[in-house]
This record gives structure tokens, C-alpha cells and sequence, in this order.
DNA sequence: CGCCGGGTGTCCGGCACCGCACATAACAAT
DNA sequence: ATTGTTATGTGCGGTGCCGGACACCCGGCG
């Protein structure tokens, strides 16, 4: 015997809709498996689906040339990929990259901007996600100035966690190099002092927190100041 | 005699508003004049107004200490500082910094919650602007992480100049400074290089753009993308 | 078994920028 | 004119990160 369509999404904008509407929405959606450096938007391009994760998470990344870049935005089952397809003209301008692999749901552009014109509540829920959105990218630009890699690694590690809620999770130096804009280099000497004051343990990919209170006490400040943002907003 | 209000503000996303709308609305709205270097908003404090800047301009800085930080965002007559009054929780997490003196009209925060979910046009509008916005910081993020002083100064210089729509302007290299997040002497070193290349000309505290089109040559490309997403968007 | 390729660690010269300190120049007030 | 203030320009040692090159280490595969 099957199962029936969970009425609260493991999506938590998802989540805001009533069974009902999610119903109807369903319809629109198809549950899709994201496999890790997959990438779901390119700048310049037309935005046709946005993506809910759900146990996957995306970085949204600012470019400056096609292969450099820096991360300004994670995207895990608190928030969409793609909402400005919502508004504005539904061109990507930010690349959005698989970063933990994984399931999410996705529903066409169209439908998206349709159920945002005629459902007020969930309007409301992606506005408020597209402005922690922009406090997250207006942090980044402050903490890319004036924050050394050390601090910053500890930070993504930090926030990777959150978005992923786990402690333990599969990614190279060269991926998050690509994430800070730094070279891979500066990762493993990064990664390897932290590893050294026992905050992480890594080995061939597979990275694991083991104290994070002392790795935020390792990170900068923006740690603190975006997750309040998160959690307030 | 006196004079009508104008059917069309000087600010495009109060010129949204129908003659009728914005006649309601003025109720609640004073012109205010801003004076270089006025602190709007404070990270932290709550959004009591929000304004519509007419002739004058604001950066929004985003600090990771209360006197380190980094422009995310410049707002002239065709946005608003403030906006996320409108949604999320009033809290500011940007300052809003007086770059340009000027007027504006300021508008009490749940005026603005209040027009912004009566009256659509107005609220898609300000989603249109919030996501321009996204875009600024997003692209600054990683143009901070990249670029070198010299064209990011170039950049910042041809933003100023279109939200203020005039080619020479008042300010002082230590202003300058604080915008990019740099030293004072940084500012010195790139502006008298670009001063020698006979495209800018500088004295005491007035800027004026001499060459524009050799100027964008001199700036990063993150100059030519944020416009391109003001345009379209 | 030996090879290969992706992932990791180490070294080095170069440079943009930092913090600090100080010298000069324009303007304003008395 | 004198003096104080604000704005600019210069010089110097230190450093975090870059680009590039290279040696190791492990697992998979022929």
C-alpha cells in the first residue's frame, strides 16, 4: 500500500501551503535527486525551475568570470533556489550549484510566479526568504574584505552544517575553494589547522565537525550575525 | 499661489503610485533634507522610516564591527532605504549612509507595510528593487574577493554617477575609503592614478568625471553587470 | 602487480594591501 | 599674517594570499 503526500513538506516554504494548495501545486512539481556539482542555474540564462530542497543543499554563486567566483548564499530545505523567477525578469544571475547532494522538489518558473501572485501567506514566506537571502550576500561582501581563510572556512563549515543538519559531510578542498574564491591551497592549510586544534576531522572528503562550539568561536562574527537573521527573519 | 503636488514623483518607485494613492499617502510622508555623512539606519536597531531618496543618495554598508564594513548598495531616486520595513521583522541589519546630501521623502515604516500590501503594483515595485539590490551585494561580494583597488574605485565612482545622475560630485577621499572598505591611502594611490590617466580630475573634495567611457574600461566588469540588472530590472 | 588519477600536503617568489607615521597643502577663522 | 583644521600625498616594514610547481598517498583498474 502507498503512502500519502505528507501534508507538511520537509521544504519549509513548501510547508506553508495548506494541504490543499499542495495538493494543487503538486501537480507542477516533480521530485528530483541532485547529484553533487550539478548545476541548476547559470547567469545569463532563462531561470525554467526553481528548486526546493529538501534533504540537498545549494550555493548560490556571484561570478566574475565563467570559473571565478565566490559563494553568497546556501540554500537548504528552509528556502528555494531561483526565487527571483518569482519577480523581476526570471534571468538567473547567480549560479546555483549542487553542494550537498541529495532530493528536492521542482516546480516549473511559471507555476512558481502563479502561486506568489494568488497566495498571499506563501508571497509573504519566499519575501521573507529572499531577504535573509540578501543579508547573507551583504555579509559575505563585509567577511570576503576583511576576514582571513581561516575564519571564513570555519564559518562555511559552520553554516553547511546548519543548512545540512548534520556534522558529517562529503565535500573536497578544491569544492570549497571554489565556494570562498580561494585557491585549494589555502584550504588545506586552512583545514589543516583546524583539524590540528581538533575542531574538525577530515580525511578524503569526508569532513566531520567534532566541536562545533569552538569552531564558532574559530569562525568570524558573521556566523552569528546571519544565522540571527535566519532565525528572526 | 502655491503649487500642485506632482502627479509623477522624483522618485520612480513612488511615481508607481497613482496621483490618488500617492495623494493618500503624502499624509504620512515628509520631505526631509539629508546631509553628507547622516546615519539613517543602524544594524540592529529598529526601521522607524524608510526613505525615498528624491536628489540625494545612501549606501548601505554592511559592518562586521561598528566601524569596519563595505558598501553593499547604493540607493538614488529610483529606490528606497529601508525596504525590508515592508517585510521580515523592522530591524535594520544594513546602515544606511548619507552619500550624497539631497532631499528625500520619508515615509513612517507601517505606512509603507501598509501600502505595500493594498496596493500591488507598488509592492512588486519594491520586489523588483529588493532583488536589484540582491544583486549589488552579491556581485560586490565577489568583486571585493578579486578585484584590485583601481577598478573597484573606477566602479564605484560610475555607480555614483548614475544614481546621482550628474557627473561631478562632492566628496572626500576618507569617504571614498570607507565605502570600499579600504585604507584612506589605498583611495589616494588609485585616484591619483586614475587622475594621471586624464580620466577623472580631482581636488579637495570635488570629483569630476572627465573621461566616462575610458573610466568603464578602467572598472571591472561587476560595473557593466549590476547595470545591466538595474536596467532589465 | 604496477599503473594512473584524483585528492592532499609543502615549498617559493612575488605583490597588493595593511597599519603606522609623518610631511605637505589648502582653506577658514581670528 | 597666524594659527588651527581638514584634506592629500609619501615612505616603510610586515603579511596574507596568489600563481606555479612538485612530491606524496590512496584506491581502483587493467
Amino acid at each position: 500500500m502507498g503512502y500519502a503526500a505528507p501534508a507538511r513538506s520537509p521544504n519549509r516554504l513548501l510547508a506553508v501551503l495548506s494541504p490543499a494548495d499542495f495538493a494543487r501545486v503538486r501537480k507542477h512539481m516533480q521530485p528530483v535527486s541532485l547529484s553533487l556539482g550539478q548545476v541548476l542555474h547559470e547567469p545569463g540564462t532563462r531561470i525554467r525551475h526553481v528548486y526546493f530542497p529538501y534533504s540537498s543543499v545549494i550555493s548560490l554563486l556571484s561570478l566574475v568570470s565563467p570559473n571565478k567566483g565566490a559563494e553568497v548564499g546556501m540554500v537548504g530545505n528552509e528556502g528555494i533556489a531561483g526565487a527571483s523567477a518569482a519577480f523581476g525578469p526570471n534571468i538567473a544571475h547567480l549560479r546555483s550549484l549542487v553542494q550537498g547532494a541529495g532530493t528536492a522538489m521542482r516546480m516549473s518558473a511559471p507555476c512558481l510566479r502563479e502561486e506568489c501572485n494568488t497566495n498571499a501567506s506563501f508571497n509573504r514566506a519566499l519575501l521573507r526568504f529572499s531577504y535573509v537571502l540578501l543579508v547573507q550576500a551583504a555579509q559575505t561582501a563585509a567577511c570576503n574584505r576583511f576576514h582571513k581563510i581561516p575564519a571564513r572556512l570555519a564559518r562555511w563549515l559552520l553554516v553547511t552544517r546548519d543548512r545540512l543538519h548534520s556534522d558529517d559531510f562529503a565535500l573536497t578542498h578544491q569544492l570549497m575553494s571554489v565556494m570562498l574564491g580561494v585557491r585549494r591551497v589555502g584550504v588545506t592549510v586552512a583545514a589543516g589547522a583546524l583539524e590540528k586544534q581538533g575542531l574538525i576531522a577530515y580525511s578524503r572528503g569526508r569532513m566531520q565537525i567534532v566541536k562545533p562550539k569552538a569552531l564558532e568561536r574559530a569562525a568570524c562574527e558573521c556566523y552569528k550575525i546571519v544565522r540571527s537573521a535566519y532565525r528572526k527573519g
